[in-house]
DNA sequence: ATGGTTTTTACTGCGTC
DNA sequence: GACGCGGTAAAAACCAT
């Protein structure tokens, strides 16, 4: 077996599109201004009244700079950067505020929540007293509840994101993708993940769905792009499979005969001749623990054949992953099978 | 852990293009 | 000579016990 593990760890980068937004307005080229305006701003500066030489007052208010002797308004529609309201306290100001720090997507909830510190101390680094301490302690407790709730949706989350990754890079339907995130689902809620990888119990969850839903993947195939190892993958697989009791049928040769018709190229009727091929050779009870991918790769090979198709046994061998020498063994098995299923 | 079964690996010869 | 095919034996992997 060639268990070259091919593994994509694909780091994908966040895409943050945080055009910056650009606040200068008004006229950017310095030189159509008149030669007045010019002046004027200058004498703003010196906070003078370039037409009475009184003293300009800004209002913000209003967004003006008006002259307090004559009343000239030099300049309007200035860009207030002040907040639009007004706070007297503090208390209020915290209230009116709708900004902080920068979010972050690099956390599940853009960095937006807040922990309670260890140390017993205030914002101002002074020791609390015994009575704070418990009380401290206490809301430690409830925080921690809180926050480890989320946890569990955040790892239903990321878990779902794993198995979409992973399903759609198998070709699996949406279909099963539900299914498997009612595993995924049922095993969170079982409290089965604690000790166990997040990727691991998903990615069986993925391949029970798979398996359940008729339209198995090897083993192979969604370690190929699973994010843990194989040998984790079946552990955890075979752990879901019996704490939630599913119930999952050995699978059957003919599911992975479309799959690999399609992977190489065939024709409906080789497809069918196999498919017969394998009916057949089931009623015989040829398959009593053979490997159904070899058994379903032989009986494409031999229905090609049957139907005078150009296919190696190579090509076969490279789409259902198992070797010629199993190929070969399986396909006559199932030609003499056909042989005493239907006399000549 | 062990034994029985299946699959794979590696190597072989044969025939054909 | 390369290629497809078939066969074999030993090694490896798998599965139930």
């Amino acid at each position: 077996m060639e268990s070259q593990t091919i593994r994509t760890y694909t780091t994908e980068p966040t895409r943050e599109t945080e055009t910056a937004t650009d606040a200068r307005t008004g006229p950017s080229t310095e030189r159509e201004r008149p030669e007045a305006e010019r002046e004027r701003e200058k004498g703003e500066d010196e906070l003078v009244c370039p037409e009475c030489g009184g003293r300009l007052e800004h209002d913000a208010g209003h967004g003006e700079t008006v002259c307090r002797e004559c009343g000239l308004v030099v300049d309007e529609n200035e860009i207030d950067h002040g907040p639009e309201w007004r706070a007297f306290d503090s208390a209020e100001r915290d209230r009116k505020k709708r900004t902080g720090a920068p979010t972050t997507r690099m956390m599940h909830d853009k960095g937006l929540s807040s922990q309670i510190g260890w140390q017993n101390k205030d914002a101002y680094g002074n020791a609390l007293s015994a009575r704070k301490r418990q009380q401290m302690q206490r809301l430690r407790t409830w925080d921690e509840r809180f926050r480890t709730r989320n946890s569990k949706e955040r790892n239903l989350k990321q878990a779902l994101g794993e198995i979409e990754r992973m399903a759609s890079a198998l070709g699996l339907s949406q279909d099963v993708k539900e299914t498997a995130s009612v595993i995924y689902r049922r095993a969170l809620s079982e409290d089965m993940l604690p000790g166990r990888s997040i990727e691991g119990i998903a990615t069986a969850a993925l391949y029970a769905a798979a398996r359940q839903s008729g339209v198995p993947r090897s083993v192979d195939e969604v370690a190929a792009v699973s994010r843990v190892d194989e040998m984790e993958f079946k552990r955890a697989y075979r752990y879901v499979v019996r704490e939630l009791g599913l119930e999952i049928a050995p699978p059957n040769p003919d599911e992975y005969l479309p799959r690999f018709a399609s992977d190489l190229g065939v024709s409906n009727e080789t497809e069918a001749r196999a498919r017969e091929l394998l009916r057949t050779a089931a009623e015989q009870g040829i398959h009593s623990g053979k490997s159904p991918v070899g058994l379903a790769a032989a009986a494409l090979y031999a229905g090609a054949l049957l139907t005078n198709r150009q296919i190696t046994q190579d090509e076969v061998s490279e789409a259902a992953d198992v070797s010629t020498v199993t190929i070969r063994n399986r396909y006559q098995e199932l030609l003499e099978a056909q042989e005493i299923g239907v006399p000549a």
